[in-house]
DNA sequence: GATGAATGAGTTTTCATTCAT
DNA sequence: AATGAATGAAAACTCATTCAT
């Protein structure tokens, strides 16, 4: 369902792309690559060039070091994520479908490419924005969902965190135990009965028998 | 409230420590030491041993090697922070109260000891054993309470790991963004809500105004 | 008093310069920026580059390598401040006279622009040009003192060397130890009794109380 | 005359070195090789510790860094260079006498050894240490010197900066153009009569033609 | 003549681990 | 059991220089 796509894709506009332009996306690629691998912090800057077909000195022609192509893995994932996600939700109305529809787009992340998930845990701990960035979106629909009176919350920060720790520690048991497709259903279902909404409507919204 | 004894003492019966024994644990409250003022990954054998007054070579007669002592911190706190926390549960009988003893305890460690939480999270990201070991007690605890009525879960992996993923989450939070006291009484509100407490009472139990 | 012009312009006899010549001095004026700042050793082609608005490229079009840039630094420095200092001069007839001019033009560098005289002592150090040509005119005027009786020497290369050396490392300790202004009267009052000049001549001719 | 003796010696009391003492030597006495051959700013970190039969880990057990051993080198050749100097500078009773055998050591240092002479000067310029240490002795003649009514001068550093500045240029040329050994005994009668010696005695003193 | 992306060898530095004493 | 000197494999980063366009 939700689907990663494997290389930094997104030529914009459309048609052209400097020299410069195609070089660093092609290491950006390459680095997410190797990080899935072998970690963010694990990943050689040296490998990362190889793979990208370029050398270690052109890689630091495009990026001032290790530390910036992690946030720019981070970014682009951040981007990347919320991108597919918004055109399929532009017709999502209520906080709850969409709440729902967010969780389980992370969460088929960890269930289909548990490396890349894992990645992104990682990324997620080493650098403050990528939380922040997602937490906008879920603080969006967290406020969607109290003014159509669907949540009950104690505290707006409370409920974001509450989201975006336990999806987090979710995908890694997903991507870690590969537990049966059922706890995607029943962590969608406690999100939604922690965010306020009652036993019943969070089991049948949260799309499957919990 | 809830505080981490500094050294790993314990000399578990009572009586006397062998020599090697008491070296050991003196290279683990060095260890603990260091990991906590840099982090897990940055700490440097060399300097954990000379915090201990030994020389790396004694290090090496005691643990295997660098993952060897990280696992053994892990370890330590998985015990150290239970042993504290089973004492003072004893006298509690519901399912809920242990729930909340347990989340404001971690809760506080980020509080109080900023770094400690955050070298905790470090550990439990890097070990696995660590959230295993914590999350029998949750799930004690959230058996307990299903079998008092008092929640309604979709799963019992589910529940602990809204649990274990919430509470980490609000510990970096707390420990890196100092919230106002009032955030720990949301979190523990907001989880007793997802275990299938009503708004009400989690408002009134999680012990503070929310 | 002594000025070292910011830039190298000069366009020599008078007129129009090709865009090949004035790209080249551009390149110039940058690498004495970048040199003033970093030192010789430390300024990095790609800066000078940037700083003259051409790129990389266009540097090894203009000149053959880093060490030719270094060079022409020094010649730069060489000619210009033998320029400025032989207007200046023209009038002056005595060896005397001439010496302690000179010794003052170059003391007084360090005193107005501290970084340009360290650049100055690690060219001279670097470039053998730069105190050959320095060094004949101080051997002229050497020559024109002795002619004159003024000086009494032990033969003209250790006199040349006396006034290059001591000047050299005096410019070094105003560059860096800013001592009162003084020094340079002893230094140049010092020189002058180096060359043979009596005691009472010499403070009296250095210009100044000593 | 003046000799360095090539390896970093002097068991100081006699006996026994720890390996760790030992060890530490042998880097020290391949530093200087190296860098007597390359210069100190071309010397590689590795090459010092092959030189040394030693790995690179080693070399930074012993020393922080690459500034810190051109600082040890540094160190030594001021130490090592005054201690020579002391043994026979014993009898010596006149400043005059003092002054000229200093400088001629200086002196035959370049004739003798080139290539050591260029570090010196090299590390001269680069490690501030160096020309203070050496500036206190030079200071103690002048000042000696004047107490015995030989010298006349025009301040203490002024004095002090001609003997310095002079003489490492002197060391320079020597080193780099091989003038005939009557250049050495020049530049002592010049120091000496800067110093306000009589142009009569300074050439008597410096103990040749000149 | 200019561009500027790419090169790749070179250098410093770090640290977990070993082992002879 | 302890010592602590030595190891050596990594790894990040720099920069003078080249060359196709």
């Amino acid at each position: 369902m939700t689907k990663l796509s494997r290389e930094p894709p997104r030529p914009t506009s459309s048609g052209k792309m400097t020299k410069r332009e195609r070089t660093r996306r092609e290491i950006l690629a390459a680095a997410i690559q190797v990080m899935s691998e072998r970690g963010a912090a694990q990943a050689v800057v040296h490998e990362i060039a190889v793979r990208a077909n370029v050398t270690t000195g052109t890689f630091y022609n495009h990026f001032r070091g290790k530390a910036e192509i992690v946030e720019a893995v981070a970014g682009w994932f951040s981007v990347s994520m919320m991108d597919q996600a918004d055109e399929a939700r532009a017709a999502m109305t209520t906080g709850t479908e969409r709440m729902v529809d967010g969780c389980q787009r992370y969460l088929s992340i960890a269930r289909e490419s548990p490396k890349t998930a894992l990645l992104v845990l990682e990324l997620a701990m080493a650098s403050p924005t990528m939380l922040k960035t997602i937490g906008e979106f879920v603080l969006a629909d967290v406020r969607l969902g109290v003014r159509q009176k669907e949540f009950t919350i104690f505290g707006e920060q409370a409920a974001v965190d509450l989201v975006e720790g336990y999806v987090m520690l979710a995908m890694r048991v997903i991507a870690l135990q590969r537990p049966p497709a059922s706890y995607e259903h029943s962590v969608v279902a406690t999100i939604l009965q922690g965010l306020g909404v009652s036993s019943q409507r969070a089991a049948a919204l949260s799309g499957g028998k919990v």
